[in-house]
Order: structure tokens, then sequence, then C-alpha cells
DNA sequence: GTCTATATAAAGATAGAC
DNA sequence: GTCTATCTTTATATAGAC
């Protein structure tokens, strides 16, 4: 099996509900059951080395999930329901952030790395575009669209700090009730 | 001076800004020119019990600010815009998290403090509270009102996180531009 | 490529003088 | 009530055997 890339699949999770600073070295290596010397061969360059492959990784399958979702439904706002019902499923099952969501590590690291703001920038980045894109296939114009797209990701992440508060998925659920009043103009 | 509202002051700051974790001891003895000694008077119970107490003393800012500006105006709508317009101020002239915001406290603390958790829910609940009332008062139903509520919130909170990653406010002056649409019914 | 053992720095917390 | 000095634990990182 590939290290290395188990590695990032499990950081990539760690990071997510706990955050970068939250999570050891040490809880990685044995959640992988791992060694130090193993996870310094990947990454020389160390933590911060693993949670940008982490960014990139995450990066690539933000592609195949939502874009996969995207293509299902013909209307953005049943693809945004869809996807927002599959984060509450997630937050249920695991009662911690999930899905494609990283505030934990964009408040930690923003200010303290460039390359990992730049990383979590670019992620927003490709999300708000998925979703701009079929907003202006369905003749909203572009900076409408770009509006939107924004508001949609801002009013999830935010969701689900108050998910996270209240132990309860509630928060999301009313925040996919309510964004369709968005899409009116 | 009260050397015990000093540290909390300033450790307030300080973990709006760069999280709990973010955030040693040292950082803030420093901040504040205090000793090791002195802060453990104050808070027997060390890191933790200091961030309750600073959670606690912005839940009486927020009554002091918001509430402030929610009387000023005379639309929710109006007062929302205004209020934003002072965080995109102070993100501009400061580039870090500020005003009754702390998603960085939330995300990494939630599922590690029972107590922190709740002290941030009391929070968010009473930012809402405020939001909602003025929603009423305007003729709202209380369903409505709550989940207006909790998406301005929300949207507020994730909008930071942009403007984190783009070292930019205009994530922020963007939803202020669009969360008018949600009270239109 | 993975391991063990070690280095080094920093964290939170405590003890006791003043 | 504030200080200095110290304790303990944990963090990230490195060295070198296999």
């Amino acid at each position: 099996m590939n290290t290395k890339l188990l590695i990032i699949d499990i950081a990539t999770t760690l990071f997510q509900q706990k955050g970068y600073l939250g999570v050891g070295l040490n809880e990685i290596l044995k959640a992988c059951n791992i060694s130090k010397g193993s996870l310094y061969h990947h990454f020389p360059k160390g933590k911060e080395e693993l949670l940008i492959a982490c960014l990139q990784s995450m990066n690539e399958e933000v592609t195949t999930d939502i874009e996969e979702i995207f293509k299902q439904y013909q209307t953005t706002q049943e693809a945004t329901q869809a996807m927002i019902g599959k984060l509450v499923e997630d937050f249920e099952r695991e009662d911690t952030i999930a899905g494609y969501t990283f505030s934990s590590i964009v408040s930690e690291m923003a200010s303290l790395s460039e390359p990992v703001r730049n990383a979590c920038s670019l992620l927003y980045t490709k999300i708000q575009g998925i979703y701009s894109n079929k907003l202006v296939a369905e003749g909203f114009s572009k900076e409408t669209a770009n509006s939107i797209a924004l508001m949609i990701t801002a009013s999830i992440e935010g969701g689900l700090m108050l998910c996270l508060t209240q132990k309860s998925s509630n928060p999301l659920k009313i925040i996919s009730h309510v964004l369709p009043n968005l899409f009116k103009e």
C-alpha cells in the first residue's frame, strides 16, 4: 500500500476535525500505524508540508465530489440542497466537521503561513467556481453568480460553526431551507 | 489598574485573532507585561479558565455594541449593513479577525471542551437573539425571524473566513450587499 | 523505506520568596 | 498580588541502524 497516500488521507480528516494545531504528529503516526522516520521520509519539511499536501488532496476530491453532485441536478438550487444534505448526514454520523469544509485550518493558519493561506484560497475559489458556473448557465450574470456562490460558501462554513457549538445539524438544515431565497432576483 | 481585566482584555483579542491553541501563555504575559505567577493568581485553573472568562466578557460587549447599532437604525437590514460595515473597517485596519466573531475559537475547542463549547453557544444565541427580535418587531414570524438571524450569523462568520484567505474585505462587502435578498419574502 | 532513539524547544502549570 | 525559578509534558524535528 502507498504509505504517502495513507498519511495524507488520515491526516486530512484529522486536520479537518481538530485543526492544524490541534493535531500532533504523534496522533497522526498512531492513526496511520507508522513511525516518525517514515513520515519525515515522505514529508521532509515536516508538518506544514503535510498540511499543504492535504489541502491539495482536498482540492482534487472537491472536484470529484461536488462536481458530481452538480451534474446530477438540473438547478443550482437543487444541487446546493443535495450537497448540504450530504453535509448534514456526515455531521450526524460523525459529529464533527467533515465534507469539504476546513474553517478550522483557515482560522488558525491564514495569518501564520502564506503557503497554507494560498492553498486554502485556491480551494475556496475552486468550490465557488463550481457554483458560479452553474448559476451562469442558468442565466445569472457573472457578477450576480459570483456573489451568490460566495454567499453559499460563506453560509455553509459559518453554518458548520453553529452546528459544532450547538451539537446539532439544525443550523445547516435551516440554511439549506433559507438559501433558495437568494436565487430569486 | 485592574490586572485581571487587563489580562481578559488583551487575551480576548489574541484568542480572536489566533485561536486558542495559537496563542501561548507566554505571549499573553508579554503583551500584558506581567508574570506567570500573576496570571495564575487570577486564573488558578489556567488557560481554559481564562478563555471562558474572555468569552463571557465578549458576551457583555456584544450586548453593548450590537444592540447599540440595532437601536440606531430603523430596519434590521440597515442595522445589519451598518454592522458589517464596521467589521469591514476593523478588518481593513487590523487585517485579522475582530469584532464579535470567534470562529477560530469555536472550530478548535468545540469538540475538546464542553464548558467552552457552551460559552460559545450562549454567545451565538445572544447575537442571533438581537437580530431575531428586531425582525419580529418588523412583522416577521418568529420562525422566519430565527431562520434569517441564523443565516446572518453564519454568513458573517463564513465571510470572515473568506476575507482571511483572500486577505481582502471584499467577501464581507459582497455579503452585505446580498443579505437584503433574505428579507424579501 | 521504515524503524528506534535522541535532540531541542516550547507548551502549560506549580512552588515558594517577597 | 506579583515575582523568579523550576517541573513536567508534549511538541516538532533529526540521526543513524537496518
